[in-house]
DNA sequence: CAGGATCTACTTG
DNA sequence: CAAGTAGATCCTG
């Protein structure tokens, strides 16, 4: 994924997965990135942080560690959601409120933002997620309990919710 | 205005 | 079941 005219500091965050990317705004977290599927362990950029991105950066670890691990996020960094719509951030904002383990469909997704025939549209704002794990947007579902779609690839979907013991 | 990480309600193998 | 069709819905660029 090439993102030629982005802003802020791009830091690498090691997981046993792989390396994730995630880059800071001087806001906050704006948006962050899978490991590269062919090299995994790659680092694709580390540059210097402010102290406060440095901070917040510890936050972000912990949150996607603990994600990964299945387990409930303590606390996380300031979100830097700024360039995107009203529905966009009311979608991701009934995304931050499902617990780990937990799935709801489009559908229901729509209804919490106040769109109850918005499914579509919901998962539209879900694809736009710039900042996946962090906000589990695989945490969603097609009505059918299918699992729809991801736009980090399916195989990361189907992982994220294995480790919360979610069964399909 | 066309196109989505949708949904429901069909109909057909 | 699966797969296909049709229409409804609504945010986005």
């Amino acid at each position: 994924m090439i993102r030629p005219f982005t802003k802020g500091n791009l830091l690498p965050l090691e997981t046993e997965a792989g390396t994730f990317h995630a880059r800071y705004t001087v806001q906050g977290l704006a948006s962050l990135d899978f490991p590269d599927p062919e090299n995994p362990h790659a680092v694709r950029a580390a540059e210097k942080p402010s102290p406060a991105q440095q901070h917040w950066h510890k936050r972000t670890s912990e949150a996607v560690l603990a994600t990964l691990d299945g387990k409930r996020v303590e606390s996380l960094p300031p979100l830097d959601l700024e360039g995107h719509t009203e529905f966009q951030r009311r979608v991701w904002e009934v995304l931050l409120a499902i617990p780990p383990g937990q799935t709801l469909t489009y559908k229901e997704v729509a209804a919490r933002a106040g769109r109850p025939k918005g499914a579509q549209a919901a998962g539209q704002a879900c694809g736009r997620n710039p900042i996946p794990v962090i906000i589990p947007c695989h945490r969603v579902l097609a009505a059918s309990q299918k699992l729809g779609g991801f736009s980090g690839g399916l195989y990361w979907k189907i992982d994220l919710l294995r480790r919360e013991g979610v069964l399909l």
